[in-house]
DNA sequence: TTTGTTAGTAAAGGTTACGAACAAACAAAG
DNA sequence: CTTTGTTTGTTCGTAACCTTTACTAACAAA
């Protein structure tokens, strides 16, 4: 057992704090009564909660409650939520590297990026940290953190492992901007990242799949709202599955009909650049759609998901692709027994990673999610 | 939120004894010196639990360590291994309910079954009372408490939402035997409780995904220790998936090419019994192989499993069709990419999901996994 | 003005784990 | 045989935490 397992006093308090915090974050101006009943401690330890966060300046007392009930008027807390500002990075972009500054509530305050084209290795790493030094010039407030999504595969400790599209292997990215900046720092991958954003600002409840499709396709799993990681930290990785029993064209991988030989968008912008008439466009992105909902299948059967998400191009997706896949995969799974299963597109569009790193954020150093 | 969730200095105490428990449990002749090493908790605070324990009879002294090492003798302590029974029950069989009386180890120590052939509802649940009340009496010792494994859908609190092959709709199982028996009890589905089994007794380490194939195909997935539940309580509900896009049998379920349809023993028994060669015989169990690799495929990549367990007939899914199924899903996977994905049966034999309603209630009582 | 209700604070009390110090028991060195 | 050093497990006092009880402040309604 690694130690440090152990629960001291203190981790009470912390846990509790944590639980306030979110109650505030979530909540819309309460006092601490309602605070001590939400959250179930007496009004005592809430009070004490409270002004040490207060004390911290990461709550703040908001006036007066406005209504007009019997007893002592309460007064009203809020989470300092333009108090203090949260970077957020994207790293998976074709040859840009994008950020932004954001408060509390993920309300994106300034954005900056950086070309990285033909940029591999160090010469990428150091495109990071440059980007975040921009963004940290240029943060109003005390940064609460900083968070980052990475193509490739993130070890918990955020290493990149690997990461073949910006030439990095082992590279301990985390580590390396929290020593530049002094700035508590949380590295994870890019489709893990976007689907805690889609958790949190999202609207999605309960377990949830988000697959990202773009050069390449890719995908997160938060079960219990935590990401899923995977034994060898490659979870999501479902872009190299082989779709079908029939076929198709042959992948970088070597093996033929993986699921991103059908779905990945330089591929099928190609085929649908190759279409004559709008028949045979509809006809590729129906059966794009298909391929994906034969490849979501077994794992919504198997996870009982009730909601799949995408991201990606919308003028791809939206439409006869999302259509196809979500017809798909009610025929092939047991749709009816499994209650409704929804399948839609993102609504926070590009930003979503960025929004999954401001929530890594937010619950690392907060513990709300 | 919930209320509970809040966490108050008796929690840190629980947390701490299941710490220790869970030590000794896995450990074999610890002293308290060693537990505070284990578990990173001071050598006072150990000898309160302990004797705590002790207190409880869940903890007992062996003596001293035999060692001859300089300082005070170490007083070696183990869990009360044979001072409590646990009774498991297994209700996923054909035309009986089995279940069995184990000790803290699951070493089983007296099995009894009641004969259900032909009962449905209220009979069915009155076999399962009286299969509990014989268990009961043969136990030769104080009972921890009661595990089940049900064949259908089971919720949180123990009721089994839908199981058809009983004819049970929301039967509430768990507190109908808790009110019963007067015993801590928990249900759970059989492919889950499985699952669990595995990990605890089997060797499983990580993430598992524990498929059972019998009447019915059947899966249990657990991460980061916890089996997934899914929105609707129905994750592991893979059997309805359709694989492959060439048609295939129809289903029960009225869908063409389900993965029962392919594995289920009765029909996969009913095609070999029809073919006349031995050559003949391995082709359909090779097919049936490739067609649960071609389901796992998907799954294993979305959540980078390292290890996927069969557990069913030896006769039938041990040799080609589990070797067809691991060819397929290297075939189908990046496996080098994921590292070493293994394929394999289960060592625990028919005895899994008795087994694997053990560990729930060592989970449950004692916070030992 | 009185009564009842709600919000927030203060003081006292019980848990929980920690650190320091200690006795017991033993091995090894002289 | 004595001394030294090590390890175990316990005792005692302390700090942190949350709770219960009691209190004040502030207001609505009768």
């Amino acid at each position: 057992m690694r130690p440090g397992a152990r629960a001291l006093p203190e981790h009470t308090r912390s846990h509790n704090r944590a639980l306030v915090l979110q109650a505030l974050y979530r909540g819309d101006g309460l006092s601490r009564a309602d605070l001590a009943r939400e959250v179930g401690l007496t009004r005592v330890t809430i009070s004490d909660l409270v002004a040490e966060l207060i004390d911290e300046d990461l709550a703040v007392e908001l006036g007066r409650r406005p209504d007009a009930r019997p007893g002592k008027p309460a007064t009203l807390l809020d989470i300092n939520r333009s108090g203090f500002a949260i970077i957020g990075l994207d790293l998976s972009f074709n040859s840009a590297f994008r950020g932004a500054v954001t408060d509390l509530d993920g309300t994106i305050l300034h954005r900056a990026h950086v070309d990285t084209t033909g940029m591999t290795g160090d010469e990428a790493v150091a495109a990071v940290t440059t980007l975040v030094d921009k963004l940290v010039d240029s943060a109003g407030a005390p940064i609460l953190g900083i968070g980052v999504g990475s193509p490739g595969v993130v070890n918990a400790e955020g290493t990149v492992l690997s990461a073949p599209n910006l030439g990095w292997s082992n590279v301990p990215l985390q580590d390396m901007l929290s020593e530049h900046t002094h700035l508590p720092t949380q590295v994870a991958n890019d489709a893990n990242t976007a689907a805690l954003a889609e958790r949190t600002f999202g609207g999605s409840q309960g377990d949830t799949m988000l697959v990202r499709i773009g050069r390449g396709v890719g995908s997160g799993v938060v079960i219990s709202g935590a990401p899923v990681y995977g034994s060898n930290f490659a979870a999501g990785e479902i872009g190299h599955v082989v779709v079908g029993t029939d076929g198709g064209e042959r992948c970088a991988c070597n093996k033929i009909g993986c699921l991103e030989t059908w779905l990945a968008t330089p591929r099928l912008e190609a085929k649908l650049a190759d279409a004559s008439t709008e028949d045979e466009r509809h006809e590729i992105l129906r059966e794009a759609g298909q391929r994906l909902g034969i490849a979501l299948a077994p794992i919504v059967g198997a996870l009982n998901l009730g909601e799949v998400v995408l991201s990606g191009p919308l003028a791809l997706l939206d439409g006869t692709l999302l259509t196809g896949a979500a017809e798909t995969l009610r025929d092939r799974t047991m749709a009816d027994f499994h209650g409704d299963l929804t399948l839609r597109m993102t609504t926070l569009g590009e930003d979503i990673v960025v929004l999954g790193a401001v929530v890594m954020v937010l619950t690392g150093q907060l513990g709300v999610s």
